[in-house]
DNA sequence: ATATTATTGTTGCATTTGCAACACAAAAGC
DNA sequence: GCTTTTGTGTTGCAAATGCAACAATAATAT
């Protein structure tokens, strides 16, 4: 089994008190193959997911096809619709397998509901997921920056910014094809190929496969 | 001093544990008048924010001078860097006031680290606390779900659905002024007013002041 | 090795959008 | 009352963008 234990959600916790946490949360673990979904927020799926190991998207597919990326999860990403009171709004909204993923769901009411044996880890547990989810809203916000810029240079700049603030480093990788850039800046993914070639142009960046280096 | 004890940060706390909370937590309040920016994230503000009366902006202001409208704050809204590891993401974002304000501020420090005295309310502090940031993701996510429609049409109309699914029906008022209603779409007011005119012709909308009536 | 599929780069063209400038109405201040 | 400010509606025009179709390359499967 992989080992969620590593987990930033089980930080300062005790393995003991980890092992009894896991029945206590009805926790199941689950492995899925690449393009499978791993939820759906349309279906009442109300638990706590974390990834063990693999990667995920949250997509939204709209309903003329296209598809958006709303988010990118990896190894201690956690998902869920913890975030939604209102079903409605996540219409459309899956979690899909990219790389092999295992994944832990765990009953988010028996998180959120105070426990009855008001267990001094479960208090532990509940500031880790304050931190993780604090951490999530941060990676939205930088998406609604992104996406807020109103040019595809702009955003791609903006983008680019946050990448190289994160990496401390002029020089980053993306971590997209740039089929995936685009739909994650939702543009035209040849518009932006366009874009990028003026911005190497006029020396703005460099790009060597994708690996960027800001030079602005 | 306005009531701060109504909030749902301090749901399911009893009045004495509040008032006790109060000097743990180092609260002070302090009043804004329309127009006064209340914090800027650029500096090093650390501290949670809780309106308790009056409405603010998270504004940035863009090098260029434009301005994006990253959120709306009203009565019970939270605030604050809460969710920055990373301060330099955060420049030139500043909390403005929109009308009169009062807010208090509470040391974050003191809410996340536990409670020498490892007291119950703290824990349930915590768990409130949980649940607003909670929504404060969704918000967010709503939001990525606006910016990422592709054309002004499609972001109105994502918009208007998401208000109409709010108010559980297809009329209801908006909360914006043309102007800042651009400013949140992140579009040209002009071309906005166009489109929405368009709209109207095609009988998609109906729109009397600031009343929107959804007919497909 | 070859076929197949996925990814990336390119370009013309129609459309959408932003920009700027202006007129007008509504609200706020004096 | 008037003046000033703020919000809204309109339009021509240039620029940015999306779309579609295709070529070229890289990755993967058979």
């Amino acid at each position: 089994m992989t080992d969620y234990y590593q987990t930033n959600l089980f930080k300062n916790i005790s393995l003991e008190d980890y092992k009894r946490l896991l029945s206590c949360l009805e926790a199941r673990e689950k492995h899925f193959s690449a393009g499978e979904t791993i939820c759906s927020y349309d279906s009442g799926f109300g638990d706590l997911g974390i990834i063990g190991a693999g990667t995920a998207c949250v997509v939204r597919y709209e309903y003329n096809g296209a598809r958006t990326i709303l988010e990118r999860l990896g190894p201690q990403d956690l998902f869920g619709r913890i975030l939604s009171y209102d079903c409605r709004e996540q219409a459309g909204v899956n979690v899909v397998c990219e790389n092999e993923c295992w994944i832990l769901f765990l009953k988010y009411s028996c998180i959120s509901a105070t426990c009855t044996k008001a267990c001094a880890h479960h208090h532990q547990l509940i500031q880790n997921l304050l931190n993780l989810i604090s951490e999530r809203a941060l990676s939205l916000s930088r998406r609604v920056e992104v996406l807020s810029q109103r040019t595809i240079r702009e955003k791609l700049m903006c983008y680019f910014y946050q990448l190289s603030s994160q990496a401390k480093s002029s020089s980053f990788p993306l971590p997209f094809s740039m089929v995936d850039l685009a739909d994650y800046l939702s543009i035209d993914r040849s518009a932006m190929t366009r874009e990028l070639k003026r911005m190497k142009d006029e020396g703005l960046v460099k790009l060597d496969k994708r690996q960027v280096l800001l030079l602005a």
